[in-house]
RNA sequence: GCCGGAGUGGCGGAACGGGAGACGCAGGGGACUUAAAAUCCUCCGCCUUCGGGCGUGCGGGUUCGAAUCCCGCCUCCGGCACCA
């Protein structure tokens, strides 16, 4: 049927068709057998929460099934697979608030986000498809982590941790931010408890010099993972403490200030506090305050402008350099887990040993002095950690602070036997363990006989119990269910006590995306030979957010792999894209901000789509602005793709008012191949935004073209396919219907994607711009093949020109050809 | 405090060191219509004596030519923040 022009698509019944189609015939299933021409790419699998996806969400997703289905057209075979990051604490919430089981709400939920992304158009191979609360999944989660155990990667202690008293549960150092649980924003406590850690500490070094190889990251990341390793160099420094009967170490990255080491300093958390304090006249009051300063939540203990409270502990070590007894101190500023545990405070060359100092009476030894600075300790106003040169230290006199000063120093004390040159780094192992339910079960039981025992893989999976009593009381639902506690040890047979904590959720996601390569493996984690053929991930897309969590855990846990002879390579993602979030005004904070429906600011796509269409919506998604960048959405403007997509249906639909043969239009042609050019270049670099301009660009072209019988039949219907096809990645529905409609039989997903031909871009005739010192004056027409004699002469013949040059001298004549003429003159001459 | 990133019309944004503002939204004018919607055409940075002048956060610099490169500021956003 044809409408008259102004019939609009019926977007519903269309978008629904294709829809079914695309399902029915499968046509995003990839067999991994093949991987001639593979692409991998992969979206950051989602949690799938209660809340229907809002607009903000549908970004990510958008572009991804853009990127997708332009591979596709590319003829690369692209493997697009989904799953869900489905254990974590709003299920368990949301059983213990609405008695609705954990297992039970995720899989609903589930089923809803599936349906979603259907509306939206999306195509994922869900033949793949996983869910990581399933046992079919975390079994391998257990499988990996009793590897890791076997080779010491996984390990067990008592320490200082991160307690989210809302979420009832320990922390990872990563999910910790400003003293705050990530995921609640309460304040986090200090406990001391005996946790699961993974070594991600050994691989320090490998995860910081990995991200030299990869120039597919984003710089700003790369640099966030390089700050949250914090390598430093420096030295280990033995300080011999006959009282105390050991000697002392401390790491430092100023080992030529050690002349002004006048006091050490350890945690209170060190091993040898204990030992000190109990000889001591005053142990219960310094036992008191240990007690006090372990409590403290860290935030207050390492934060900005934290009192820096100490005390004496009575014993004395030996300076090295000086071989002066300096006395031993314990202070809430030094930190148990970096470096020894304790330091060699230089009060005259570091702000924070300064400041201690001064406050208890310490003494100060300058080593570096400037001239135009203070000529003694007693001058000192602050500490001078980087001028001057080195002062009253011997064969060391005159050096200036630098890489040269530590490497002489290191050298000496190498020599010496006092210790050695030393890296140090700021990031903690990873804990991973966790007081809920809804999670990986750590796969270890403990006997009274045997100690701890890994449960053995013929065991695996180690299952949650489903009948498990949510009252939101504190401690682990898993400990009060006795038939889950109550265990055999594996070794004697004796009863024993099941390990109830359970796995960080970051575990499941450290790996996924092996597992998608083989989901339905029942007797290995993957299958090597396709995981090493398939991955690494050609492309990985997700937000800013996991910039370290998730990204240096799942470079970890790679490595890790790789070292188990399981994958031959060392980065799960060696190019990421992180698209930007949508922002919008949000009426409860007044504030424009990221679309959240906490801040009450989102945007439901249900309406949209009912009332124009996924396709618009993801036009516009697409549109709104360049897809890293923060964007701002805005309800009107969503007219414009609506508007846009309108036309290309009545366009369609009256391509044969055009001329049948004779008219020869060569603007429309090359519009056609530069449109070509421009999209193909946009989407190589993600540049959905000017891509989707330049489809806009080029309707205008056509429908004139159409409008004014300017162009033949034939050159029309030819621009119209491939607007057409440029356009399938961005609106995939409306495109299908009128490539069909058009007579085409396969999918435009199988179709091929239009070349453009540089000899079609070229015009015979180009507009040059004229400039008389660099102000613009005047544009004349020049041959395309114009050389620069002749751009010179018709520029120096423009009347206009003519008239800026009078009484003017000519200096030089500047040409780029094609493009511009400048006359630069000398002035007048007075 | 340290380290990044960003500031362009009324709005979203575009621009290999070479025409600032592509494309779109909103707005003005017109056509069609009994009317409205839709659609189509057209205008749309500021000032102007209509020659032109001024314009990409501010101030300098490099260059024939700077939104783009360099230096110094301002503002906003993000990361880290007693890591010895």
């Amino acid at each position: 049927m044809r409408g008259r022009a102004m019939s609009s698509y019926d977007h519903r019944a269309i978008e629904a068709k294709w829809q079914e189609r695309w399902e029915r015939q499968r046509l995003a299933e990839v067999d991994v057998r093949v991987a001639k021409s593979k692409y991998y790419m992969l979206m950051m699998f989602p949690y799938p929460s209660g809340d229907r996806l809002h607009v903000g969400h549908g970004r990510n997703y958008i572009l991804g099934d853009a990127l997708y289905r332009y591979l596709r057209m590319r003829g690369r075979r692209a493997l697009n697979p989904m799953g869900w990051d489905s254990f974590g604490l709003p299920a368990e919430n949301a059983a213990i608030q609405r008695g609705v089981h954990p297992r039970d709400w995720t899989l609903e939920n589930i089923r809803v986000m599936k349906q979603q992304f259907r509306r939206w158009g999306i195509l994922y191979d869900w033949s793949k498809e996983i869910t990581s609360c399933q046992p079919e999944y975390f079994r391998w989660n257990q499988w990996i982590f009793l590897r890791m155990l076997e080779r010491g990667l996984a390990y067990r202690k008592r320490a200082g941790v991160n307690w989210c008293p809302s979420c009832r549960t320990v922390l990872a150092n990563e999910q910790v931010s400003e003293g705050s649980c990530e995921r609640c924003g309460s304040g986090v406590e200090q406990r001391d408890l005996e946790q699961w850690f993974l070594r991600i500490t050994d691989y320090a070094e490998r995860l910081l010099a990995g991200l030299d190889d990869l120039p597919g990251w984003p710089e700003k990341v790369k640099l966030m993972q390089r700050n949250w390793i914090g390598r430093s160099t420096g030295a280990e420094i033995s300080f011999a403490a006959p009282s105390v009967g050991e000697a002392v170490r401390v790491f430092t990255t100023r080992p030529d200030t050690l002349h002004g080491a006048t006091f050490l300093v350890l945690a209170p958390e060190h091993p040898l506090v204990e030992g000190l304090v109990a000889g001591h006249p005053r142990r219960e009051e310094i036992a008191a305050w240990i007690a006090r300063v372990r409590n403290t939540p860290r935030i207050l203990r390492e934060g900005e402008g934290a009192p820096k409270e100490g005390l004496d502990l009575g014993a004395q070590a030996l300076n090295p350099a000086t071989g002066e007894p300096i006395p031993i101190w314990i202070a809430n500023y030094v930190l148990p887990d970096y470096g020894t545990g304790a330091i060699m405070a230089v009060p005259a060359h570091d702000q924070r040993d300064f400041e201690f100092a001064r406050a208890h009476g310490l003494p100060i030894r300058l080593v570096y002095v400037a001239p135009d600075g203070p000529q003694t300790a007693a001058e000192l106003t602050e500490a001078i950690p980087d001028r001057g040169r080195i002062r009253g230290c011997g064969d060391f006199d005159g050096l200036e602070p630098g890489e040269e000063a530590v490497a002489r120093f290191v050298g000496w004390l190498e020599a010496n036997g006092w210790g050695r040159g030393q890296v140090s780094y700021r990031l903690r192992d990873w804990l991973i363990s966790r007081q809920r339910y809804w999670g990986t079960p750590i796969p270890v039981v403990y006997c009274d006989a045997c100690g701890m025992v890994p449960v053995p893989d013929d065991e695996l999976p180690v299952l949650l119990p489903y009948d498990v009593e949510f009252t939101g009381r504190e401690g682990n639902p898993l400990a009060r269910h006795e038939e889950f506690v109550r265990a055999t040890c594996p070794r004697c047979g004796a009863a024993a006590r099941r390990e109830t904590d359970t796995m960080d959720t970051f575990v499941d996601s450290s790996w996924y995306y092996l597992r998608y390569l083989s989901p339905r493996d029942g007797q290995r984690i993957f299958d090597s030979e396709v995981a090493n053929r398939w991955a690494p991930v050609d492309q990985y897309i997700g937000g800013i957010e996991h910039a370290i969590l998730h990204l240096l855990y799942a470079r970890f846990v790679c490595r890790v792999l790789h070292d188990f002879g399981l994958v031959g390579f060392e980065e799960p993602f060696p190019n990421l894209f992180n698209q930007g979030m949508i922002t919008r005004f949000s009426e409860r904070t007044g504030r424009v901000e990221k679309m959240s429906k906490s801040r009450g600011n989102t945007v439901s796509p249900d309406p949209i789509i009912d009332e124009m269409g996924a396709d618009t919506e993801r036009v516009y998604t697409l549109f709104l602005g360049p897809p890293e960048a923060e964007v701002e959405w805005s309800d009107e403007a969503l007219a414009g793709p609506h508007r846009f997509l309108q036309r290309l249906w009545r366009l369609a639909e009256r391509i044969d008012e055009a001329p049948p043969t004779g008219v020869v239009d060569p603007e429309l042609e090359r519009a056609r191949h530069e449109a070509i050019q421009r999209v193909t270049r946009d989407l190589d670099r993600f540049k959905f935004n000017t891509a989707v301009s330049a489809l806009m660009e080029l309707i205008n072209v056509l429908s004139r073209a159409v409008e004014e019988r300017s162009a033949s039949k034939l050159a029309c219907e030819q621009a119209l396919e491939t607007l057409v096809q440029l356009l399938h990645p961005f609106a995939p529905h409306v495109t299908e219907e009128i490539w069909e409609r058009r007579g085409h039989s396969e999918s435009l997903l199988e179709s091929d994607w239009p070349a453009w031909d540089e000899s079609r871009l070229r015009r015979a005739r180009v507009t040059v711009v004229v400039q008389v010192d660099g102000k613009l004056r005047d544009r004349v027409e020049v041959d395309a093949e114009a050389s620069e004699r002749d751009h010179r002469e018709v520029a120096l013949g423009s009347a206009r020109v003519r008239e800026h040059l009078a009484g003017r001298e000519v200096a030089r004549v500047v040409v780029v050809p094609g493009r511009l003429v400048n006359v630069v003159t000398r002035g007048v001459a007075s």
